[in-house]
DNA sequence: GTCTATAGCAAGATAGAC
DNA sequence: GTCTATCTTGCTATAGAC
């Protein structure tokens, strides 16, 4: 009677555990080559399957796109808001959230990598897809940014996109054996953050 | 006498012409297409010609996006070091530099842009002289900010890396409707900037 | 200098056997 | 589910006429 029923449990976590493999795989080739210099044979060939195979499991090569920049998010979304939850103080939560989002950008493996840099050149339902997916991904900051308390003269929307910039432009000259992301966050927060006497 | 002279010298100017020409369709597709999915047939018939007749201008795809960055560059630094050059105090020199960037990055057209966005993924010498490039190009904004008054505790090298990502990522959300190069260079150094009875 | 024609290759995707 | 074989298309770059 439960027989039919594991088995095909069992195959559902088969097609997951061969797909996870292809979305590993096709991450670490986007991030290396490019989107669009990664070929769906090297990506198989990484996974252990031949080119063919692939379109079983992913119906073109913009929907593994579409599935890695998913994987991505939900990833740095997850650490972000566990980091963001561990602080209470405006300033040190924004702190905690910007480590968090700094070490899965730099340290963090292929996904988010590519989640920053693979942006469909060309405009069309993909690339839309994408931009929207970012867009959510960056209201955590703007929360987060909104509970700051800031003198006047100083912008809240230009705070947030001065950081998102800075902490995505990292990835260009961030070297692994230099300041970690902990301390690169606490130096841009060092930035822009007032003296003490002025705002928290 | 002087007719060979001429002709020669009409000839030299023609032939930059065509180069010109050539550049700016190279440009303008690396900038919408990207590098990769721009083909040497589309950019041939921007400038006018067939595709054979490129290869008589360029060596190679490679070569041609060499000399969009060095151009991009060029323009870039003449306009930063002019903008610069017409300001004495640090922060404002700081802060004409910064507009001087965003407006070239985001309504001077397509070369400032391929210049940040279209650095070759794989490792080569390609991909090593356009860091070099733009690693001296970022030179002049260390002086800018080494130039500056600033409170202990803050780093001029982050000020110098949070500043350049900050610009650079503007890109990704910049709406010619919205704010201009002037007014977002304003809001930035408002940002980094301490009251003014700390620092000038 | 530019043309036409094409070599030579690699890519994404599909078909059908197993 | 994965394989092999292949279709179709597009690309960079070259050759040789003009």
């Amino acid at each position: 009677m439960t027989m039919p029923v594991e088995q095909h449990e069992e195959s559902v976590a088969r097609r997951d555990v061969r797909r996870a493999q292809l979305l590993d795989s096709a991450a670490g080739h986007f991030r290396v080559r490019g989107y669009a210099a990664a070929s769906m044979r090297d990506i198989a060939a990484t996974a252990g399957i031949q080119a063919g195979s692939m379109y079983y499991h992913f119906d073109s090569k913009e929907d593994l796109l579409v599935a890695v920049h998913e994987q991505g998010i939900r990833r740095i979304v997850a650490e972000v808001e566990t980091a963001a939850a561990g602080e209470v103080a405006p300033w040190r939560r924004l702190q905690a959230a910007m480590t968090a989002h700094l070490r899965g950008l730099l340290d963090g493996g292929d996904y988010a990598q590519v989640v920053i840099r693979e942006l469909p050149h060309e405009p069309g339902p993909v690339r839309d897809k994408l931009i929207r997916l970012r867009d959510h991904y960056e209201t955590l900051f703007r929360g987060l940014v909104d509970a700051l308390p800031l003198p006047v003269g100083k912008s809240r929307q230009y705070l947030r996109l001065m950081i998102l910039g800075a902490m995505n432009w990292s990835q260009t000259w961030y070297r692994a054996d230099g300041d970690s992301p902990a301390e690169i966050a606490e130096a841009f927060i060092q930035l822009v953050k007032g003296p003490e006497h002025e705002c928290d």
